[in-house]
DNA sequence: CTACATGCAAATCCTTTGCATCCAC
DNA sequence: GTGGATGCAAAGGATTTGCATGTAG
C-alpha cells in the first residue's frame, strides 16, 4: 500500500473523511522518503499550490489522526520538534550528532542483533523501526579534540 | 568520578564556578540512576531543601553547562521534552513496555555489536550509555494475540 | 573587584484547543 | 442534512533570553 488512491481506499474503508487539506498532507508525505516535520510539510503543500494554505492546527490534526490510523510514524530525533514518515517506507534509523545535530541515515540491518537478542534473553518484542541514536559525528569529534 | 567532591573538583579545574544552585542540581543528579527532566530535578531540589526554590532558568542552563562539560547526557526519548542523567560508567539499558509501562533492566553488552558497526561504517561515536528501548513485553503481546 | 551566575519576567518555539463555520459523505 | 473537519486565535508547555542584581573566585 503506497500509492495514493490505496491510502485514500484504505482510509474510506475506514470510514474516515477524505478531505483536500489531508490529500495534500499524504500527498507530501509520498514524495519524501525521508522525515518531515509540520512546518516542512506545511511548506511543501504552499510551494505545490501556490494559492493555498492550509492552517497549521490541521496538519497537526491531520499527522496525529495518520498516526493514530497506524500509517505514520512519529518519531523526535532529539530536535525541539517531532518529524513524521509514511510507515510504509523502508524501515530507518538515525544517527543524530549531539552538537551540530547533523543526522545521517543508517542501514536497518544494524539493529537485527540487538533485535534477537532482545527477543531470545528478555522475552520482549522491541519496535525497532525509527530508532534514533545520539552521538558525536567524526567533524564534532575532531574539533573536539583540538 | 563519581562521588560529589569528585564532581567539583573537575569541574573547579577547569575554571569554572561553583554555586549552591550548581550544587544542587548535581546532587540530585548524582542521587538518581535514571534519568530525569528539568522540572524533576526543581522539584527534588525543592523537596531537599524546603526554603530554597532553584529558578527553572537556572535549572536549564546548569543542565547545558553540565553537558557542554560532558558530565551529563541530554536525551529525548520522544516526550516533549528533554532529560537529563550523569554520564557514568555504570551504563544501563532498559526495555519499556509500551502497554504496561513495565520496565526491565538489559545488560549493556547487548548494544557493544551496535557500538562497533556504527564507529566502523559510518565514523560516528554513539553514545550508548542509557537507551530506551521500546515495544512489548511478553504478557502484553500474549494478551493482543487474543 | 570583577566576571560570571542568578532571578525574574517576557519572549520563543512547537503544538494543542475552543469555537464558529464549513463541507464530505 | 449532519457529524466531523477546518481556520483562526488564543492557550499551553518546555525552554531560552534580556537585564538588573548578586556573588564566587
Amino acid at each position: 500500500m503506497s500509492n495514493h488512491s490505496d491510502l485514500v481506499q484504505h482510509l474510506r474503508a475506514r470510514g474516515h473523511r477524505l478531505t483536500p487539506q489531508r490529500r495534500m498532507v499524504l500527498e507530501v508525505l509520498q514524495g519524501s522518503d525521508h522525515h518531515l516535520n509540520a512546518e516542512t510539510i506545511a511548506r511543501s503543500i504552499a510551494r505545490r499550490y501556490p494559492n493555498i494554505a492550509v492552517d497549521p492546527a490541521t496538519i497537526y490534526r491531520t499527522l496525529k489522526w495518520l498516526r493514530d490510523a497506524d500509517l505514520v510514524s512519529e518519531t523526535s530525533l532529539g530536535q525541539n520538534h517531532m518529524v513524521y514518515a509514511l510507515i510504509s517506507h523502508h524501515r530507518h534509523h538515525h544517527l543524530v550528532c549531539d552538537q551540530c545535530q547533523m543526522v545521517v541515515e543508517v542501514d536497518p540491518q544494524i539493529l537485527e542483533p540487538v533485535r534477537n537478542e532482545i527477543e531470545r534473553r528478555y522475552d520482549f518484542t522491541p519496535r525497532l523501526d525509527h530508532v534514533a541514536i545520539f552521538g558525536l559525528c567524526n567533524r564534532c569529534r575532531a574539533e573536539r579534540a583540538e
